[in-house]
DNA sequence: CTGTCAATCGCGCATTTGGGTAGTTTCTCA
DNA sequence: TGAGAAACTACCCAAATGCGCGATTGACAG
């Protein structure tokens, strides 16, 4: 079961370094290379391979909106970032746009052959700074201040559940569905369903 | 810079061994030890320490609950999760909550070790396959089908905006927000404003 | 024991919304 | 060149929504 593995990288020297070593180590194989987006991606949907090395910074179309591409073109496709800083911003936001992890440059060979093992196997490398900053955006930022039965009523709402509906479904008046809401309004300083659906997720009261 | 760590874990023996082990390292102190959340709570309100490792696994209120509450009660605590499997789904759960990462219970001393001083400098100690899990939840599920007007109608209506503001701010008329809006619901087979954002959002359309 | 607050219920009314129908224009892509 | 989309405009009308004014009950804290 060898690993296939692209790369795309605008220095040339980076470049053949990291596909000698890759290609040189037992159960790995890098047969294909690209200095950017607009030729590798092409490249990549003619023949995918298992992995793709991603360097992040990239004139024209960065590594960011490569991945992007990458997953409307080819989902399946791992992407593997490569970044100068361990913990640059940039990182955090390749990972959100669909990059399975990254790898810092002039990490020593035995680590950088480690990253793409895990990476291939289903895991996601990263840097323990960034994995909390990952693990953190899941963190609720503020105490929710609404009560048990708010909370209800708001996940109702977010499937676009009407006064009756909600009503039936917790064995309530529509009325006193009405209250609540009312009272969630107030609370989130919000005067409509959707903006109190949209706050809620962006605060993380929900999900 | 010692970090005191605190334990609370129902089993007798690993909750003694933890302590031995951890209390006995250089730059590590554990002195607060509990056997539930019911009692270990108010005692970390009363003498907060820097870290606390938490079973995930304990009788009455769980570990992942306890978290929750040490979250409402002391924002700042850094909570380690104790798991008896790998994978366990419920440890997702617990990043989800508020834990910054967990250890496995049976780990070898010296890993065990590393990851406490992992967590306490601020990372995340996981596993690979959850640290993808983690990872997978940031990505885009689906390609989204709205054109690039819809979608900036839709940002609005997640702020609570109504026809006529958006209308306005799009230099349009309010009929045509409402066509877009149509459009939007057809798309993402919802019916209302709320059940338009809530999806948007989940399906990570917008974000 | 008094006050606060969640949870429950009610009604009227102006406004907003959602659904239906019916077009024009512009632009891309096959 | 012709089909399809995105973007734009307009009207009608029933239903849902948001907001105003109430109200009672029970639990829990000070």
């Amino acid at each position: 079961m060898t690993v296939r593995v692209a790369i795309i990288e605008d220095d040339r020297d980076i470049r053949q370094l990291l596909q000698i070593l890759i290609d040189g180590s037992p159960g790995f194989a890098c047969r294909q290379t690209w200095e950017s987006c607009e030729t590798g991606i092409p490249g990549l949907v003619e023949d995918p391979p298992d992995l793709v090395l991603m360097d992040i910074d990239l004139p024209k179309m960065s590594g960011i909106e490569g991945v992007v591409k990458i997953r409307e073109l080819l989902p399946q496709l791992a992407v593997l970032m490569l970044s100068v800083h361990e913990d640059d911003d940039a990182v955090f936001q390749s990972l959100c746009a669909g990059a399975v992890g990254y790898l810092v440059k002039g990490l020593p060979p035995v680590q950088l052959l480690d990253a793409i093992r895990e990476a291939s196997a289903g895991g996601s490398p990263m840097s323990p700074s960034i994995a909390r900053k990952v693990v953190r955006s899941f963190h609720s930022g503020e105490q929710n201040p609404l009560s048990q039965r708010e909370i209800e009523v708001l996940r109702m709402l977010c499937d676009g559940e009407n006064y009756r509906t909600i009503a039936d479904a917790l064995f309530v008046s529509a009325n006193t569905v009405k209250a609540h809401i009312k009272n969630i309004y107030e609370k989130l300083q919000v005067h409509t369903r959707a903006e109190a659906v949209g706050k809620a997720i962006k605060d993380r009261l929900l999900r």
